[in-house]
DNA sequence: CAACAACGATTACATCTGTAATCATACATT
DNA sequence: AATGTATGATTACAGATGTAATCGTTGTTG
């Protein structure tokens, strides 16, 4: 069940977190047009969803000749296991550490700083 | 110059920003030590080391019949470019949406909150 | 019905990774 | 000097990953 996402497969599944089911052909097609820079072939997409069927990552339903694929994992699941394997193995697990570097190192406007700063004070109502 | 480090190649990079420069032997040492779950035999250890330097990720200098080595990078160098790819990768680049969900998945202590909190306001007054 | 096209299944293959064993060499010890 | 030992070098090998080609089957079309 926790089975990895390699990078390549990560895009195929983005495409099902966003909308699914989908078929392979219209996977294909969404990520050579979505995403100029990657070309796939037909079979690289391919053998991406198998072994993320594999994996047990996604599942599909027969739809005629076709299949349609869909996640197993719901997102936020996953980016929370993300986040988590690169607090720890990043900053050691410490969320501040973190936060400080994000927040120094990428420029942020001040609409989202503030947006920020509405997170930070609902954790503070929440205690 | 952009090598990737692999999961495994990272402890040793870790240990020595932490603490350089450092013997293989003495690496193995204190992977052994500090990290119990991880028992590496030290041809591993090796074996990683000189995958780091054909990187070009750590140097070495020759002291007596051992080697010294060192990192080539410099950690918050390292750091910037893997949060980067994280962002992206995850939050398509939304850092909100990172931080909103660092800030609701771990479970943060005030003070924690407070810290945050002086970062954001050094934001704002840089601006 | 025959040929082709579409789709899934099988096979391929180089590189990277994790995890080492073994070999060679130089130093230390009896 | 001979032998053990520490250290670096070379070789190994299975699994994951990126990237596909090719094969097989079944529906489509002239």
């Amino acid at each position: 069940m926790n089975q990895t996402i390699s990078q390549a497969e990560l895009v195929i599944m983005k495409m099902l977190w966003e909308n699914s089911p989908l078929s392979a052909e219209n996977i294909y097609h969404q990520i050579n047009e979505l995403i100029k820079e990657r070309k796939w072939r037909k079979a690289t997409v391919k053998t991406l969803i198998n072994r993320l069927l594999k994996k047990g990552l996604i599942s599909y339903e027969q739809q005629g000749r076709t299949y349609l694929y869909q996640p197993n994992i719901v997102k936020e699941t996953y980016l929370a296991d993300q986040n988590k394997s690169f607090l720890n193995d990043m900053y050691d697990g410490k969320l501040t550490d973190l936060m400080a570097a994000f927040t120094t190192q990428e420029k942020l406007s001040s609409s989202e700083i503030n947006e920020i700063k509405k997170l930070i004070e609902g954790l503070e109502q929440k205690k």
